[in-house]
RNA sequence: GCGAGGGUUGCCGAGUGGUUAAAGGCGAUGGGCUCAAGAUCCAUUCCCGCAGGGGUUCAAGGGUUCGACUCCCUUCCCUCGCACCA
């Protein structure tokens, strides 16, 4: 080894050797496998730390594998499919300044290349490059036989495949959806367009439509089964209405909606035809029908419905809408003959429908009553509406009056009830925005929907169920992510996977349309086992069949039968067949929290949809982001640190340790220079300690005879190997390097300061192993020093051995340290210059009342009486029954509140005690700087200020005598 | 609004009913080593204490318990996702 650490060397060293020695090149044989994959980056950009982190991570988790002998395959491509490719391409082309500018100085692109990436080819082949350069400059265990990009022809002829038998199986599906729209533009708005209302989401009403006559008068809800205690409907009187032709699937009916909705209207997927005004007057106080009970209601006047909203009209559900209450009320003794309406507005019965917990029968009524809410007008009114909401929503349940839906769930009967009212054309679905926005050009948007779509069915039933059967059988790492996915698979509504912008593959059935960039990376971690015998030549894109793919994938049809018409050797189809069934399925992927509801999700339902069970993915694990000195980082605007000016200022080992070690699984990391230099001292510690250490020639036998230090170093050391498992295990990365490096440190420092050295080499040599995964150069350099043959990302991970476990060891070293401490703190806070220090054991009587209490704890006898008698009555103990109360009232909470097994200990070791702090006397005479004599409290010679009297088992009493003033 | 996860001692962060004033790291302070050091080692780092002790803490308030940072309720605050965009 070199007398300096010089990250960058070793590192190129080694990459080196694990290049030429092809040890990463993973290949079927007996043992068990052990796939792992990490969704393959963006192109759109150099790898960033955001990707450090994730990568990382996984290969961690593959070199840990590795060394507890599985056969790991670790592989990675290249992602390039969809628009931003293609944006940033025109944006270079264009000379963007803020483009250039990051490009050139935080993605570090020299400035007489970027200007030549002004075409996404160009853009797709300058950073497949640079990124596996940086992959391999950070040290990560991956088979680049492997990689592709999914613009490879041969790739997009996998996806064809996979797409014509999505859709075979009828999960591909025709039909429209709502977009955010610019009517101006005649665009739809992506967020970065949009002037107001970014957080804007899409909300679908439910319309339910009551009849006047020949006309109907929708009226849009979030709560479409109150429509069971609809009483009348609300008209705002000073609202602009109007009467229009609606036409929709062949059924033509006229409407009355607000002016707003009317255009709103014409933006759906319904044919709309302006018929004329409609006066506020002529609807207000005429009967109309409810759909859904076919009760008459009269529509009545109300100020606070707003023609922006919905379709401009209301039904009323006073029982349960504070708004509805209050409107009814404030009519009460209100002329309304102007409208003709001369009916006795308390005649209207309130209609209860459901049943919650916190209220009787009418909430709303009763709330407003409560609150003193005073009129429609009333602030106070939308906090009523609120709570009333929110408590039935969540607890509620429906009441015998909605007949079949009787005792549902309030949150669960949207979709249903609207389902239902959809079946009988009494309902339809009516989007809307859950607040205005506005087009970068000043114009309002709008719900648009876009015709003619292909969607992935992911709402079918039949499929959700299998992705849930699917989720049950697998690990998720953190567990917590569990529910959330559960969650993000019940929310999932087909999803468009067509566009007609961007890179990809054109859908195989309808060569109009592009499949988008999210469907086509979902199961390709298949086609990494293809794609060696691609990058090999054994294959051809024009033999890529749709009969190949089934025969390899789903081990349809013969080799034989596949060469009849692809002409591949059946040897090579044989052979990838096998390849295939050896390494699927995917045992784990890893990736970053912002996947979650979209790429895993998508994973996990093409899986299923397409694969067997035994075949689907055995476990998910996802890890938080990353920010740059608290600032969040942008591939596009900055900041950015990229992997590779990290590797190149740090080194590739400090800046896995740290990215490793800085933030734990799901929590956010925070890159800070001053973290990342306390890092680099770290692993400098580490190579200084190895380097010394083997340089000193002193190696280690544990076959010889052991001193009760080294006992207690081995024993210390299963600890922190068995922690540092269980944590890779779970994929707690920062937790793994606090056992195997941090506390596993601060126990050697001890070791040695308390003289231990026979075992100094054994222990680098399982500590060189257990940090191999996390910073491998520098472990593969350290364990060559040591004249390892192997390399040692193929050593065996050092594996927790119980017998090794001394507690004897660990509770003597304890009594040092503590008995240190102690004497330590006296002569800290007495400010003494200590003479002599006289350690005092504590009496036999005492140890033996420890005994008697361990003894009936176990038996569950003790208490303080029981334990005082038990004593008494002992003659021999008799001559301390002044001191034994005492000392039974400070003993027995202890023991109860978990301490006994501690005890329990020190029962064993009882005659010990004496010789131990003997043995230690040395040390802690040249510790403390003074001399040290160890005396029982049974029997001691000097004791001028009766000290003695405080020594207990595990904690001698202690007397200092100050040095005399000269 | 809905869903998920959080608020711990200067900072980053462990810790889910009892050896917890609370791991570990960083920073800071003092000391050892050294010609010297931002290298390393030792100690301290909530408050008080000239004998190993005592006091007050884990967003706020309330509750359960012999006992709560840990369980329950309420309130406040923060982060992320909410879709056709990778």
């Amino acid at each position: 080894m070199e007398q300096d650490y010089k990250p960058q060397e070793i590192e190129a060293k080694w990459q080196k050797k694990w290049n030429e020695s092809r040890v990463f090149e993973a290949e079927p044989d007996d043992r068990e496998k052990f796939f792992i994959t990490i969704p393959y980056p963006y192109l759109n950009g150099n790898l960033h730390a955001g990707h450090t982190r994730t990568f990382t991570i996984g290969d961690v988790v593959a070199r840990h594998k590795r060394m507890l002998g599985y056969n790991v395959l670790y592989p990675m491509g290249f992602h390039v499919t969809g628009t931003p490719i293609v944006g940033l391409a025109e944006l270079i082309a264009s000379r963007d300044p803020q483009t250039m500018d990051v490009y050139e100085r935080l993605h570090g692109i020299p400035g007489d290349i970027l200007p030549t990436l002004d075409t996404p080819e160009k853009i797709v082949d300058y950073f497949k490059v640079e990124s596996e350069k940086a992959m391999r400059m950070i040290g990560y265990s991956i088979d680049w036989r492997r990689k592709f990009t999914t613009t490879d022809a041969t790739y997009k002829k996998f996806i064809e495949w996979q797409y014509t038998r999505l859709e075979e199986k009828g999960l591909i599906v025709k039909g429209s959806h709502p977009v955010k729209w610019c009517p101006n533009d005649n665009n739809p708005v992506e967020d970065h367009d949009i002037l107001h209302g970014e957080e804007a989401t899409i909300v679908d009403y439910t319309l339910v439509k009551f009849r006047y006559k020949d006309l109907v008068l929708p009226c849009a809800t979030l709560r479409p089964e109150t429509t069971f205690g609809v009483t009348n409907l609300w008209i705002n009187p000073n609202v602009d209405y109007v009467k229009a032709r609606v036409e929709k699937e062949g059924i033509v009916e006229y409407w009355v909606v607000s002016k707003e909705a009317y255009r709103k209207l014409t933006f759906t997927d319904r044919e709309v035809e302006y018929v004329e005004d409609m006066p506020a007057k002529d609807i207000i106080g005429i009967m109309l029908t409810n759909p859904v009970t076919g009760d008459e209601v009269i529509s009545l006047p109300a100020s606070f419905v707003k023609p922006g909203n919905g379709s401009g009209i209301v039904m009323s559900v006073p029982a349960h809408a504070p708004f509805d209450y209050l409107a009814l009320r404030d009519l009460y003794d209100a002329d309304l003959s102007e409208f003709g309406i001369t009916k006795d507005l308390r005649e209207i019965a309130l209609i209860s429908l459901i049943k919650v917990p916190e209220f009787g029968e009418f909430p709303a009524k009763e709330i407003v009553e409560n609150m003193g809410v005073k009129s429609q007008t009333d602030p106070k009114a939308e906090e009523a509406t609120k709570i009333v909401y929110r408590r039935e929503f969540h607890g509620g349940v429906l009441k015998e009056i909605t007949g079949k839906y009787k005792d549902y769930p309030v949150s669960k009967i949207k979709d249903v009830l609207t389902q239902d009212l959809i079946g009988k054309n009494v309902g339809e679905v009516f989007y809307e925005f859950s607040e205005p926005v506005v087009c970068r050009c000043g114009t309002p948007c709008v719900v648009n929907m876009v015709k003619g779509q292909w969607f992935l069915n992911y709402s079918n039933p039949g499929w959700k169920a299998k992705v849930y059967k699917c989720l049950s059988q697998m690990r998720i790492i953190p567990a917590e992510y569990r529910v959330e996915f559960e969650n993000k698979v019940d929310w999932l509504k087909d999803k468009a996977c067509a566009r007609r912008k961007g890179l990809g593959t054109l859908l195989p059935f309808d060569k109009e349309w592009l499949i988008e960039s999210l469907g086509d990376s979902t199961i390709y971690m298949c086609y990494y086992i293809a794609a060696k015998f691609i990058e090999r030549g054994d294959l051809k894109k024009e033999q890529l069949s749709l009969s190949f793919f089934d025969y390899v994938f789903f081990g349809k049809g013969s080799s034989a039968e596949v060469e009849e018409e692809t002409s591949i050797a059946p040897e090579v189809l044989e052979e990838i067949r096998r390849d295939f069934t050896y390494w699927y399925p995917v045992d784990l992927r890893s990736s970053g929290k912002d996947l979650v509801p979209n790429h895993l999700l998508f994973f996990l339902f093409h899986h299923v949809a397409l694969f067997d069970e035994e075949l689907w993915p055995r476990a998910l694990a996802v890890n938080g982001f990353v920010s740059l000195e608290g600032q969040k980082m942008s591939k596009s605007k900055g900041p950015i640190l990229t992997l590779e000016s990290a590797v190149s200022e740090y080194g590739a080992d400090i800046t896995r340790m740290y990215i490793l070690s800085t933030a734990e699984q799901t929590q956010d990391a925070d890159w800070q220079t001053a973290g990342v230099d306390s890092a680099r001292r770290q692993v400098d510690r580490f190579y200084y300690f190895a380097r010394d250490l083997i340089r000193s020639e002193e190696r280690s036998d544990i076959g010889t005879e052991l001193k009760q230090i080294d006992r207690w170093m081995l024993s210390r050391m299963q600890y922190h190997i068995r922690e540092t498992n269980i944590a890779l295990d779970a994929i707690q990365t920062r937790n793994a390097i606090q056992n195997s490096f941090f506390l596993l440190f601060n126990d050697l420092r001890w070791y040695q300061r308390r003289g231990g050295k026979a075992l100094l080499y054994y222990v680098l040599d399982n500590w060189v192993r257990l940090m191999a995964p996390f910073t491998p150069h520098l472990c593969e350099e350290i364990w060559e020093a040591m004249d390892h043959e192997e390399p040692i990302s193929f050593a065996q991970y050092p594996l927790y051995n119980e017998d090794l476990i001394d507690e004897g060891a660990e509770l003597a070293e304890e009594l040092v340290k503590n008995t240190l401490g102690d004497v330590e703190e006296i002569i800290r806070v007495t400010r003494m210059d200590p003479e002599k220090i006289y350690l005092y054991t504590a009496p036999a009587w005492k140890n033996e009342a420890v005994k008697c209490a361990c003894e009936m704890q176990a038996e569950g006898s003790l208490e303080v009486g029981t334990l005082i008698k038990a004593l008494m009555s002992n003659p021999e103990m008799k001559r301390f029954g002044k001191e034994i109360p005492k000392f039974v009232q400070k003993l027995i909470p202890e023991l109860k509140s978990g301490g006994a097994e501690r005890y329990g200990a020190v029962v064993g070791m009882e005659m010990e005690e004496k010789a131990l702090l003997e043995e230690a006397t040395a040390f802690l005479e040249h510790e403390i700087g003074c001399s040290v004599e160890v005396q029982s409290a049974d029997n001691p010679e000097y004791d001028p200020e009766k000290k003695t009297r405080f020594a207990e088992p595990l904690r001698p009493a202690i007397y200092i005598e100050k040095k005399k003033e000269e």
